[in-house]
DNA sequence: TGAGTATTTGTCAAGTAGACAATTAAGTGT
DNA sequence: ACACTTAATTGTCTACTTGACAAATACTCA
């Protein structure tokens, strides 16, 4: 049962994709960003901006192609890493294709230019029905960007170049969908070396004491973590 | 630039492979499973074990395949989870190989059959010129078992199926490469609803006091975490 | 000027972690 | 049977972290 006896010209030959899970935060609620398809396999349904890997193309070329492609984002600006990869054998009608997906978060992103591309409220019935097996990748999406708030400091990554504590903790409530003691927030946010640098100036929204603004720092991981409460 | 106006007859065309980076404990240290290459590309040259996927095999199908080959371990006995996907072009100088890596953890397993296969110290030099792209692999794989004992129950894979609390304080201790408070150890895997259950008999090793024997309990996840000293 | 609101700082009780002493329960050799 | 050695298990204490909530601060708006 050994694949190694195989004629080395005559490996079984797949097609590679990328596939895109891309949040933003839109306070109070964390987005995702979907298009609808209109070719034929599972046309009509929404799923996950994606395309192919080319045969001398990396993987995260690839992504990072598609992310620009689809949401106008500067590379350089956005955070994206390998999620997970997906490959069972009929996961796609047409072929084999084994699909390496990613994750991807950006500050503050353009209306889609596509007509067919649209940000979705996570949580959204919309979501319950993707094509594909796109829902499975989504939900190891959700869980990943929920689970590396908690001891990364990618959370910057949800926010403009400047940005205050109180930006900041709505991302974290945004995410997980919870609510956080301002005054406890701010605490640990400023206990953290490294996580956040002021700016010297401050920015009010209007109502109340005016914040002071920050940018992101150079820690990476957060010690210790700022954990979400068991109810999730 | 798009691929997305391609001929859908003529998407590019990938090899899939898995690549298993399998960890074992012998204390005092972690041990990584490798091959020795007696083909054509890196011949000579330790890799991890793996293989092509077969063109209707799942990836989980393959590795699981790949792992009682290599090990002769009964497939649920031991953990095995993905670990993540590398595709640099240039990777294998025959073609282009996708290969989905593979985490797996194994307790006690007998020596391998094969000539070519044999447990590595980590740590030992050996490990520092691997073929392919297989060092950073097993860099991640690495990093990740030692990151998953900290907030999951896994330590236990490593066990046999009953185990003493020095047992698995033995398997902390290799895998993290540092030493830990026997008396703080015990009393936060015991506080720890679901990790352990007891058996109600004890294991001598000839010294010392006998210790009480476990099996492992339901709980996946360790709340709180375990956590590893900053000296990594 | 005063009311309203959001940020930021203070305070305190409860819980957790890490260091290390003390106790328990075997084996071993005389 | 009796000390002696070793390792498991339990106790204890101090320092620190968490979470709840009160208080002070610094603006805008009417």
């Amino acid at each position: 049962m050994s694949i190694d006896a195989y004629d080395p010209s005559a490996y079984p030959s797949f097609a590679v994709a990328v596939d895109l899970v891309v949040f933003t935060v839109r306070p109070p609620d964390l987005h995702v960003l979907m298009v609808r398809r209109d070719d034929k396999p599972a046309k009509g349904k929404w799923a996950l901006p994606g395309g192919f890997v080319g045969i001398d193309q990396d993987l995260t070329e690839a992504a990072q192609h598609k992310l620009a492609d689809k949401t106008g984002i500067e590379v350089d600006t956005a955070h994206l890493e390998q999620l997970q990869t997906f490959g069972r054998p009929a996961r796609d009608p047409r072929m084999r294709i084994v699909s390496v997906s990613h994750l991807a978060l950006v500050a503050d992103p353009p209306e889609p230019e596509h007509e067919n591309a649209r940000w979705h409220r996570v949580g959204s019935s919309v979501l319950d029905d993707l094509a594909f097996d796109h829902g499975e990748i989504l939900d190891v999406g959700i869980e990943r960007v929920r689970s590396k708030l908690e001891y990364t400091t990618l959370a910057t990554s949800f926010c403009a170049s400047e940005f205050t504590i109180a930006d900041l903790r709505a991302v974290y409530e945004a995410t997980w969908g919870q609510s956080l003691d301002p005054a406890n927030f701010h605490r640990k946010v400023m206990a953290t070396e490294g996580f956040v640098e002021p700016t010297g100036h401050t920015e009010s929204n209007g109502r109340g004491r005016p914040a002071r603004s920050y940018v992101r720092g150079e820690a990476v991981t957060l010690h210790p973590p700022i954990v979400r409460s068991k109810g999730d």
